[in-house]
DNA sequence: TCACAAGAGAGAGCACCGCTCTCGTTTCGC
DNA sequence: GCGAAACGAGAGCGGTGCTCTCTCTTGTGA
């Protein structure tokens, strides 16, 4: 057992590689069909029906149609925190102003891809219980929130006026790894303080958009890309970040 | 055609009130089944086998599964509107606090039934296209909050350091009904200023609820009632309202 | 080199679903 | 009282997730 730590003897048999590239090719097949119809249309059958294959064949791939979901999920909180994190990396504006930037993005990949976005902000599939594997991927999109109302308070932009309540019990500890901070007792009063913020800014992110794609702004707002920047303005005034519109 | 209008001759015949009693049982049991499995497991043959009754003989009283679900969800609109209303009536504290109250109401409310609250503000049935039947009931937690700000503004309590913006065109002129203004060009320009903020009372509210319920709090907020309270301050706060915690 | 085990695919089958159609039976209105 | 409408039951269609068995291919260790 000393060097036996390392990858097995380059095991990429034919069969390996035939595997992965089948595996590939569910994803993806599988991908199509949620973008085009929802998750609750996504068939098993009919994703091996487009590959051609038996539906029990597939069964040598995923271990059940929820389990095919859980791949898509995470691929999906990668997707979407990749938009995310892009647009909160390459920005040249003020904190402020990009997280308006990074909002809108999102919302227009949610947009573009509703299906995509219900899967992991709406309502979860029923019986899923969200594993492990889920948790890293979804914490992206706090990761530049956090990051964001950080860089504020360094540069002094962050509003003093804003309501500023007691952190105490109210965020749990393990959410401060993103900030860089592995032992949940060393972590700032005044960092907690900031951080906290960052679920009014989320919150406002994902709810703005469930309440656009979901059709509760059916006869209510008109000019839907508008409304939705002064959802987010207004919120994110609450939180001490002061955003300008037009 | 003078008097024809009326109800035509007391109709309540054997037959109409036992297919008025066989409908509530009906609507009972899918109810039971909504709040105990989730709207997507609601199975119209389950609903027949726990009324005793052949699953075709539902298509009687109900023309389809949608069909189904929009009765169910019509009556759950109504029920959390009746919560909102009742709260922002009977309170006796300002409008930021009420506002609070009503808050906390709607996520009691929502954690006590949580399929009830996904199947109207999680993510919409498949296929399903909101009938206008529903648009009444749904509009009634709007109503709560407009209220709300415009008793702010009257009592002088509605934070004039909140953002401004400019409601031209982010507003659908119907909205404006709620308030009395059935004419959409008289609606001042001072109570679309306000109507707007009411966006994002709505939207945190849902998003608060949503985001907790659909289980992205996991491993970030410990209290969780308590992190609902500051969610909703702080939103709170960029729209005008000073709501104290604690 | 060759045998054996593991992997892969196909097909049948189970229990469930929404929905339709047909068939008797009951009830209502003229 | 009689015809029509309403009602309930049952069979059946095409679809679903998933399991089991069977055959064939592929990789590996002796």
């Amino acid at each position: 057992m000393t060097e036996q730590t390392a990858a097995p003897r380059v095991p990429t048999t034919a069969r390996d590689r035939a595997r992965a590239e089948v595996m590939s090719e569910l994803l993806a097949a599988a991908r199509a069909r949620l973008e085009s119809e929802g998750s609750a249309a996504l068939s098993l059958r009919a994703v091996a029906r487009d590959l051609g294959m038996a539906s029990s064949a597939v069964y040598r791939y995923v271990p059940s149609r929820d389990a095919l979901l859980t791949l898509l999920i995470i691929e999906t909180y990668d997707a979407v925190g990749e938009v995310a994190e892009t647009v909160a990396r390459t920005s040249d504006a003020g904190p402020a102003q990009t997280w308006l930037e990074v909002a809108r993005a999102v919302r227009r990949w949610a947009l573009d891809q509703p299906y995509s976005f219900e899967l992991i902000y709406g309502t979860p599939v029923r019986g899923y219980r969200a594993p492990d594997d889920t948790v890293r991927p979804a914490v992206r999109m706090w990761g530049v929130i956090i990051g964001l109302l950080m860089d504020a308070d360094r540069d002094g932009v962050l509003d003093p006026a804003g309501p500023d309540f007691d952190p105490a019990g109210r965020m749990a500890p393990e959410a401060f790894a993103t900030a860089g901070y592995t032992d949940p007792a060393t972590v700032p009063d005044d960092v907690a303080r900031i951080a906290i913020r960052s679920a009014t800014l989320f919150t406002s992110l994902v709810g703005a958009i469930s309440v656009e794609l979901f059709g509760h702004l059916h006869r209510v707002a008109e000019d839907r890309s508008r409304f939705f920047d002064v959802t987010i303005a207004t919120a994110a005034a609450g939180v001490g970040l002061r955003i300008t519109l037009d």
